[in-house]
DNA sequence: TCTCCTCGAGATCT
DNA sequence: CTCGAGGAGA
């Protein structure tokens, strides 16, 4: 078995709330600085959160904080953040801070930009110094950014700033983020309203996205195709995909088939005639190499149905003739 | 059609 | 971490 080591909370035992895609109207927004990018190894210098409440800006916190345990700052930090040494260590200790900064957040939702960063930091030193949880739901702004512009090429806090002509003057230090990222808030749900109409309706295009088959179906492929090749080996059989193809996408596979004359199916059944083996290696539920489309293939090639199983390389040898 | 699963690729935070 | 590609079962 393995141990655990102590002072450090594993990843996997974390029981945070959930990522939300929403815009409420109350929430807090929240930012942290830190010596280094891991809760395990390295150190919160810094807390800032802002209290939204219908849409309005309430209330702020902010402070630096000196964790006791004599941790050093080291000159990519001060130079990124302009937090020093002395001001850390004249800071009050983050077991005055953390208690006020989680009481000062209560359980509202938590926004912020790749919040799962701070959440995580947050999480873990909350349960070393105070054995508390934060369970609250949060709210990422960097995954809002994603979806309402996939298309730019990077979505950090400065992206963001930039996309929406935001001040990004004095960043990297918390508050100001806070600042920023609340800024960057309201900005998108002006987007996502813009784009999709209603909030609701930009909340379903996502859930939509997430969970609906983005797989192709057989009845998503269509030929405009007309008179074919009728002594083509595909032309009126039934062909059906098990496994990714390693030169091409299975929609493409099943296109040719279409404009070929023949007929796609989703499933292995009575009708289908071939079967097109792609690669299945990936597949963790597969373990002795044989997808359950081919082992039912096999099994109605023995019971003498007219079904043929055949490797991609094959397929496109087929196709040559 | 709907729900839930796995995996790899790519990006962000200090 | 999140998302897209792909699969299984009901």
């Amino acid at each position: 078995m393995i141990n655990i080591a102590m002072g450090h909370v594993p990843s996997q035992t974390r029981q945070k709330g959930n990522s939300l895609i929403a815009f409420p109207s109350s929430y807090t927004i929240i930012d942290i600085e830190t010596t280094g990018l891991s809760p395990e190894w390295d150190s919160i210098i810094e807390v800032a959160a802002v209290k939204v409440k219908d849409n309005q800006i309430i209330d702020s916190f902010s402070s630096i904080v000196n964790t006791a345990a004599g941790i050093i700052v080291d000159e990519y930090i001060t130079n990124l953040t302009g937090i020093t040494q002395t001001m850390i260590d004249e800071a009050p200790l983050i077991t005055d801070i953390l208690p006020k900064y989680l009481n000062f957040i209560g359980d509202d939702y938590i926004v912020g930009h790749n919040v799962n960063f701070d959440i995580n930091f947050i999480y873990d030193k909350a349960q070393e110094y105070l054995n508390a949880t934060v369970s609250n739901d949060f709210i990422d702004t960097l995954r809002l950014f994603r979806r309402l512009s996939p298309d730019k090429p990077h979505h950090r806090l400065s992206d963001l700033a930039e996309e929406y002509h935001l001040d990004y003057t004095d960043a990297h230090r918390a508050l100001r983020d806070c600042m920023i990222t609340q800024s960057g808030f309201q900005a998108l749900k002006d987007t996502a309203l813009s784009l999709h109409g209603t909030i609701d309706n930009f909340i379903s295009t996502c859930k939509k996205k997430s969970y609906s088959h983005s797989g192709v179906k057989a009845s998503d492929i269509h030929t405009n195709k007309t008179d074919f090749d009728v002594t083509n080996p595909f032309y009126g059989k039934t062909c059906v995909f098990t496994g990714a193809l390693d030169k091409m996408l299975r929609k493409d596979a099943m296109q040719i088939v279409a404009d070929l004359g023949g007929i796609n199916g989703d499933s292995v059944t009575k009708k289908t005639n071939y079967l097109i083996l792609g690669n299945n290696a990936y597949c963790k539920t597969i373990k002795d190499g044989k997808s359950s489309k081919q082992k039912k293939a096999e099994k109605l090639k023995l019971s003498g149905q007219d079904i043929e199983i055949i490797p991609e390389n094959v397929f496109y040898d087929m196709l040559n003739e």
